[in-house]
DNA sequence: TCTGATGGTGAGCTAAGAAT
DNA sequence: ATTCTTAGCTCACCATCAGA
């Protein structure tokens, strides 16, 4: 079941899991005005919160009880070594230090409440046709005043991977193509809002570990999400190309890489890189 | 011993593929 | 459109082996 939360269930969210003084230090709001439920209720138009179990049946879009996978049972529950987070990026174009990201979205693999966010983000600039035209993200979608730009979102996105966090536990940060790509673009929107990414968060490029795969196989062919999906047999949960239904890809993608890697959770983290060693902004 | 065929390795180049 | 990486291809070079 999937359950669209507005902003003030993040709040509470927050309220429960994170020091105001915390917010503060990385916000751009007072506390007063991030906790207000009518700051929430403005953006609510573009940010949602979502409750579901994080391993859902292959080519389906419901959502089974939050019980992770074999290769990572080991290190969830209690004991887990890192709280992992899928996610994925729509910007307005492929260079970071030209575009901006207008499209984030998460998924906590530990699952339950609350375990995907995502958001439109306003990146006060058109987005360009064939942009437009790939994800369907348009300049009249983003550029308005109830879409909340990066710098918005930012503290809300700090408090909520805090929430998710296991106490003094790195978080795991998975994207396709992340070293490149979608790791660049956040650190480069990180330091737009004057803020450095916690260093206890690390990032996986799952097509690394794809080609790694494909080379053990002896495989040939692509890589991508798309030919990933198809090779898995993993049918699609909403139009491709957009955060959240890439990131539900790759949540089904991941498991299959892992297990034909034989990484655990902890392997995962053995492949892990500091946000800071990705492609330097330049 | 000489010559030609064959196989392995490394360098360098090109095109494809990765993402939006 | 754009940048970067990498697979795949060609070529040169060297070693090895078989046959004359």
């Amino acid at each position: 079941m999937s359950l669209v939360l507005r902003f003030n269930l993040l709040r509470d969210n927050i309220q429960r899991n994170c020091p105001v003084r915390f917010l503060k230090q990385h916000s751009i709001f007072s506390s007063g005005e991030l906790l207000q439920p009518k700051s929430y209720e403005k953006r609510h138009f573009t940010t949602k919160l979502t409750e579901a179990g994080s391993w859902h049946k292959t080519g389906s879009s419901s959502c089974a009880p939050a019980i992770p996978p074999p290769w990572l049972q080991q290190t969830y529950g209690r004991d887990q070594s890192a709280t992992v987070l899928v996610f994925d990026l729509e910007t307005t174009g492929y260079l970071h230090r030209n575009n901006r990201i207008v499209e984030f979205a998460l998924r906590d693999l530990s699952g339950g409440k609350n375990c995907t966010f995502e958001t439109l983000i306003n990146p006060g600039r058109g987005v360009p046709e064939y942009i437009a035209e790939l994800n369907q993200i348009t300049t009249e979608l983003v550029c308005r005043p109830d879409v909340p730009r990066f710098c918005d979102v930012l503290p809300i996105l700090l408090a909520y991977v805090r929430s998710r966090q296991a106490p003094g536990k790195p978080v795991l940060w998975v994207a396709h193509n992340a070293k490149d790509f979608d790791v660049p673009f956040v650190n480069l929107e990180f330091s737009r809002c004057s803020a450095q990414v916690p260093e206890d968060w690390l990032f996986v490029d799952s097509l690394c570990l794809a080609k790694k795969l494909r080379k053990s196989d002896g495989r040939k062919g692509l890589v991508n999400l798309k030919a990933l999906r198809e090779h898995y047999g993993i049918g699609s949960n909403g139009p491709a190309h957009r955060a959240m239904p890439d990131v539900e890809a790759l949540c089904a993608i991941l498991p299959k890489i892992c297990l034909g890697l034989k990484l655990t959770c902890d392997g995962l983290m053995n492949e892990a890189m500091r946000f800071c060693d990705a492609r330097k902004v330049s």
